[in-house]
DNA sequence: TATTGGCACTCAGGTAGGTTGAGTGCTAAT
DNA sequence: ATTAGCACTCAACCTACCTGAGTGCCAATA
């Protein structure tokens, strides 16, 4: 019902809308995309969109803005993504070569597709995921601390410093190490859990506490959620388009500072098209995020990815560009932790 | 030449700008704080004050408003600052009992900064100091990967990953650990660059390259400078105070975003009275910043401080309280971290 | 049936003029 | 040194008016 020309239409007012910030009318439609028709035409077709909810009108005499169902034809009728300019990619490539850390991947990763799409960008930190366990260490960090370091076989790290109250013996401290790593060395990091149940025991009461501690500690680094943590970059940006949440930005700076908020709300995303999964305006139910575009991608591997990210930023943004980008940085994030 | 009164009278301004945001009258500055005088006298002290330069009319018909000079010297003349309520102070041991890792301690406390005081708070982790190397740890994370760890008697730990390209020898590694541990531990961090000058020069040539990437690892960890690094909270506190940045915080967001010139700012300023030391407005020479005022405190040991901790906001904001919140938790830093 | 030109209508935003009131500076008297 | 009094200023606010981009609808057309 709703005709081919007539979408044509809705992707040149969110393309218009997106780019110039103003309600887009029936003339200067005509003028900057030349349908071969007049304007009447294109008005009918806009009064179609509006019936079908795609565009609205702020206010009687004004031209039209997509709404967020618009702007979700729009993505879902999108063909192809914007490309990384030449530039672009080769920032990743340096990116690459310069990755030691996890942190610093990371760290870089968010702040270059910030820079790339002028939105504030996210990445969460990867959980744990089926990797296995490569070794435990504990190192004596006082006379009553030992860092708890669990490695992992895809090159990840996790520590805890862990406070035993009591003087920790050191040759015992070695001793356990050996045991401990004979035990679940190899493991995957989800059998730990219960090849340690009984380990305690198997020691002397008076170490037997120590031990569950140390356990204990360790169970709560393969315990993936508990990690969770989200690193962000650009909210700059934010204030930038502060005209497209209506002035006031408080609510979205409240969000982003809460954190688990993002969290849950990224981890409940699914991948859609593009391996991007995306969520526009009121799409998502968080207060304060109604005014607001969500994008995620999984990062890790194809089947089984570690963490998302992406970015947030206004409604009214170059959805083909940033999809992209989102896409471009997980494959990268993918590739460089996969290694 | 400055009567007392005038002082009052400079002080009575600041407060009700303070807190109402308006320009402050004559008339509404005897109704409020009911010197013994008429509205004239007011006058005539005011238009000494703006003589001074400390108090300036925004136009002709219109009320005062401090000047930087103006907060400066109602600020020197601060005779007390206010004190944390119960609830914060209980807010403040809480986080003190449940303190475990540096990562944790200063997180929380940079938040709680944030929320006594309603400004962005900013905190620096902390350099290593004159602390001492209690031991040096290397892990293998992969074949061809050690972590190298910096464990210093301050608590502090500090961790790198190393990529050696070839294969590491597990048992050369032990070794390593050993001799490097048995040279180093216990000696002053100023120290390590010296006492491991020509360390690699002991081992066979093949494994010399290894041994010297170890080293400079180390030495790189122990070199302060290059861990530099802030953290902030609060955030959203800026976009609430947007009127007194002239509805353009995007400078603000801008500095906050490039660390590197926050860093250099707070590592130049100098402790103030009560320890606390505080830049006004334009004193401060940062493009963008010069509508904001920036107050940190040294925290670790009274002798040498560590690092810096303090907030940053609009120069409207309330001195008093927030000097008092900014000494209340370098004073808990130092304590916390102290032990 | 889809398209088009024409026309009356709407309304945000800009401009111009008028009013108000908080606040000032000055002066002469105390 | 302080004060009452008074003329003056000007941002903020209101009102009225105008303009132009844009709409919806209708009758004519292909």
């Amino acid at each position: 019902m709703i005709s081919e020309r007539s979408f044509e239409v809705l992707r040149a007012i969110v393309q218009d809308y997106v780019s110039t910030k103003e309600p887009v009318g029936s003339k200067s439609l005509i003028e900057r995309h030349g349908f071969g028709v007049s304007s009447a035409t294109i008005r009918n077709d806009m009064s179609i969109l509006e019936e079908e909810g795609l565009i609205h009108a702020p206010h009687t005499s004004a031209g039209r803005v997509p709404t967020d169902s618009g702007y979700r034809v729009f993505v879902d009728r999108l063909s192809e993504l914007k490309q990384l300019s030449f530039a672009e990619k080769q920032a990743m490539e340096t990116l690459l070569d310069s990755s030691v850390d996890l942190d610093e991947v990371l760290g870089r990763s968010v702040r270059l597709l910030s820079q790339l799409t002028n939105q504030v960008a996210m990445v969460q930190y990867p959980t744990l995921g089926k990797a296995k366990v490569r070794s435990v260490e504990l190192v004596a960090v006082s006379d009553t601390r030992v860092m708890v370091m669990l490695v992992s076989d895809n090159n990840r790290i996790q520590q805890h410093v862990l406070d035993a109250v009591v003087t920790v013996n050191l040759s015992f401290l070695s001793l356990l190490r050996g045991t401990l790593n004979e035990l679940i060395a190899g493991a995957a990091l989800s059998d730990v859990a219960k090849l340690t149940e009984n380990f305690a025991d198997a020691f002397a009461p008076n170490q037997r506490t120590f031990v569950s501690l140390v356990i204990s500690n360790l169970l709560d680094q393969v315990d993936a959620n508990r990690q969770d943590k989200l690193v962000l970059a650009g909210t700059a940006n934010l204030a930038r388009s502060e005209g497209d949440f209506g002035g006031n930005i408080t609510p979205l700076l409240d969000a982003i500072e809460e954190q688990v908020v993002l969290l849950r709300l990224i981890s409940e995303m699914e991948a859609d098209q593009y391996g991007v999964s995306l969520l526009i305006g009121s799409e998502n139910s968080v207060a304060g995020l109604s005014q607001a575009s969500v994008m995620v991608s999984g990062y890790g591997s194809a089947e089984e990815p570690l963490a998302k990210v992406g970015l947030l930023g206004p409604t009214r943004m170059d959805y083909s560009t940033n999809i992209g980008a989102v896409r471009a940085i997980a494959l990268y994030l993918s590739k460089s932790l996969g290694a």
